[in-house]
RNA sequence: GGCCCGUUCGUCUAGUGGUCAGGACGCCGCCCUCUCAAGGCAGUAACACGGGUUCGACUCCCGUACGGGCUACCA
């Protein structure tokens, strides 16, 4: 089934920080060449002197690394390539497939707002000498691709078969005025250079598809394939982008996502792997990844899916695991503590914390006394005097447990709740209270036998000196 | 404006002419239970609309509506 020969590439722009749109289509091309045993390349595309910088690109790469979506090397930079375009522009001019247009900007404009979306052709048949007598006055051009009559047809491995009347296409931009190649033409070559065999992007990417195509042709190259992917849509059912909304990566490291969570979720945005399973590991991905499987339509992103996921992934891990990612975002978290401590805590909060942020939260009673109660908590468990008097009276009867280990707490609490005729939570609820300042955690006896018997009634006289008031 | 693409529960989706239209998230209820989770069980909820084609359409065709994309000397 592998194939080789299958090269994809992924191509950001170092304009910003690598979001979630940017993120899928990375994955989806990973997963395809995965897959398919080929190579999947990187190509920066920073040829946009006035917004690339230098820390975007490190952004970028930083991202994919920590989401596991390695590349193969070498790493391209557009920027680097740029004489490359050149010769082949001249050869374009020869053969007549380009031409020079010594429009402006402005007349363009004008003629657009006049109504004329499609260039007139005004410098499409420039007679030699029209042409060299612009030059000699030093008139500046652009190079326009010639279009000629026909149609495009192409087969999208998602969208089928797209054709494109060329009635459609007007004589566009290849190279501009100040000698720049446009994105249409500089991916091609690019594409072209590095042996791509498999385009795949963005579904805003279709209609430029049949253009690419011309200059595949009118170049002599072989065309790859194209897949293009649906787009990632906000609440509004609006693209997702930098300006709507669109997360970016590092986000989801702080708030403590694990990266498998995220390309978990961000696989089954828009793509399924036949089956009804819906945690999936990286490599269970891989294995069953088929652009076959990729829905035409967009997606809504759904951050509460993904919270779902991330909660799935966490239970998954081993609390060792687990101490290493949290201490990764947070390197103080559980410092001066045993390690046996951190992973028992750890144990305890695994199916309850669905980020590793939320372990880092729910663990916070487990190092320092509360500084507060729980308001709701203390409403329902913690009401009046009366239970002071209960828990004051359990204070006396717990120096009696004979070992500070849960099975010992939990038949000491069940004596007493029995004792005084009232059930068990009576009990539990007002201590836990008390220990934790909030009416939510484990078990309350594993919380006290790992917090120990003097932190236990430390806390307990504290809230029996604060509360209920 | 023109062209291209899309439209199944609120959301992600299964479905490829005959299904009680399935699953998941969410929400709701119950069970479990010291609480919160997790887990189990049940529930809520969808084929955009109108015409065809057909014995029979969610599935095929044509319109309409709605949504998205492109239409730049951005990428």
């Amino acid at each position: 089934m592998s194939n080789l020969s299958v090269k994809v590439r992924f191509a950001p722009s170092p304009t910003g920080e690598l979001h979630i749109g940017g993120v899928r289509t990375a994955l989806f091309n990973w997963l395809f060449a995965k897959n398919q045993g080929g190579k999947f390349y990187l190509r920066i595309e920073d040829t946009d002197a006035e917004r690339s910088k230098e820390k975007y690109i490190d952004q970028i790469l930083e991202s994919l690394e920590w989401l596991g979506l390695h590349w193969d090397q070498p790493l391209f930079y557009q920027s680097q390539r740029l004489d490359d375009y050149k010769s082949r522009s001249k050869d374009l001019l020869n053969t007549g497939r380009v031409y020079r247009c010594f429009c402006t900007k402005d007349d363009l404009q004008s003629a657009r707002d006049a109504g004329h979306y499609i260039y007139p052709g005004t410098c499409r048949n420039l007679t030699d000498d029209a042409i060299k007598v612009r030059l000699n006055q030093g008139q500046n051009f652009t190079f326009r691709f010639r279009v000629l009559e026909g149609e495009t047809i192409y087969k999208d491995l998602i969208y089928g078969q797209i054709h494109v009347d060329h009635k459609e296409l007007d004589d566009f931009i290849v190279v501009r005025s100040d000698g720049s190649p446009t994105y249409n033409y500089v991916n091609v070559i690019d594409d072209h250079d590095m042996g791509i065999t498999h385009v795949i992007r963005g579904e805003d990417h279709v209609s430029n598809t049949p253009k690419q195509i011309l200059i595949y042709k009118a170049l002599g190259y072989d065309e790859p394939t194209f897949a293009h992917l649906p787009m990632i849509l906000g609440h509004d059912k609006k693209r997702l982008s930098k300006r709507h909304g669109a997360p970016g990566v590092q986000n989801f490291r702080d708030e403590g996502y694990l990266p498998e969570s995220l390309i978990n979720y961000l696989a089954l945005l828009g793509w399924n792997p036949g089956t009804e399973e819906e945690i999936l590991s990286p490599n269970e991905l891989i294995e069953k990844f088929d652009l076959a499987q990729v829905q035409k339509k967009g997606a809504v992103w759904d951050e509460k899916k993904l919270h779902w996921v991330s909660g799935q992934h966490v239970m998954n891990k081993s609390t060792g695991f687990l101490l290493d990612a949290i201490r990764e975002i947070h390197p103080d978290w559980g410092k001066g503590s045993d390690i046996s401590f951190l992973i028992s805590i750890l144990e305890l909060l695994k199916v309850r914390a669905k980020s590793l942020t939320e372990f880092i939260r729910q663990s916070e009673y487990f190092f320092y006394a509360p500084k507060e109660y729980d308001r709701a908590g203390l409403k329902k468990w913690w009401k009046n005097e009366s239970v002071n008097e209960r828990i004051t009276a359990f204070l006396e009867h717990m120096d009696k447990v004979p070992n500070w280990r849960k099975e010992d707490l939990e038949t000491s609490f069940k004596s007493f709740a029995e004792s005084i005729e009232m059930g068990l939570g009576k009990i539990i609820m007002p201590v836990r209270m008390a220990v934790c300042g909030s009416p939510n955690g484990p078990s309350i006896f594993d919380i006290l036998e790992l917090l120990g018997r003097d932190t236990t009634i430390g806390r307990i006289e504290t809230a029996l000196e604060k509360l209920p008031n």
